[in-house]
DNA sequence: CCCTGATTCGC
DNA sequence: GCGAATCAGG
């Protein structure tokens, strides 16, 4: 994936707004939250807060035990875009014009994907994440396929409970 | 175990 | 410059 203007002024947008890097890298697309830290740091806006203190680092020694195979550790690479919802998000929008508000990948929207199901669509499997001003008229909800473990999908479980391991967090 | 950002370093 | 691996920590 490419570092275009565009990508990296929502980065720059996003950090600024005090976003993770994960969630930042779930909404850009195509790179992980190490890629985006990464280019956070390049960028040298690293400084937000003080965040971890100045550990000292200096392992990393002779990681090749054997065979002089490049071999990164694979670990778990997981794409963790939703391709599923991704796509019948597409579809929806392209038949869709009212819910057609964006035109720019730069959106203001911290919600990258959604369904914009109405109250009577949700069952007990869609993320009843409400999205907008439940007052509005263009209220909607994500309708992303929602885990056994909450009214949430995974993105917006976090949303909603990461916040409390947030707040104990002072470094 | 989940997550956070920070750092190093091979590419 | 990029980002995976790894670290230190909540």
């Amino acid at each position: 994936m490419n570092w275009t203007d565009e990508r990296v002024e929502t980065l720059k947008k996003l950090w600024a707004e005090g976003l993770s890097a994960s969630q930042i890298a779930a909404q850009l697309g195509g790179v992980s939250r190490n890629a985006v830290i990464g280019k956070v740091h390049r960028l040298k806006l690293s400084s937000r807060g003080r965040a971890t203190s100045p550990r000292t680092r200096q392992k990393k020694a002779a990681p090749s035990t054997q065979g002089t195979t490049t071999t990164r550790r694979p670990r778990n690479t997981r794409p963790t875009t939703v391709s599923v919802g991704a796509t019948a998000l597409q579809a929806q929008f392209d038949e869709e014009p009212v819910a057609r508000t964006y035109l720019r990948p730069t959106a203001d929207v911290v919600v990258p994907i959604s369904r914009k199901l109405e109250l009577v669509q949700l069952t007990e499997t869609t993320c009843k994440w409400p999205n907008g001003d439940p007052l509005s008229e263009d209220f909607s909800f994500c309708g992303n396929e929602a885990g056994e473990n909450g009214p949430y999908c995974t993105y917006h479980s976090r949303l909603a409970y990461q916040p409390a391991s947030e707040r104990r967090r002072s470094r």
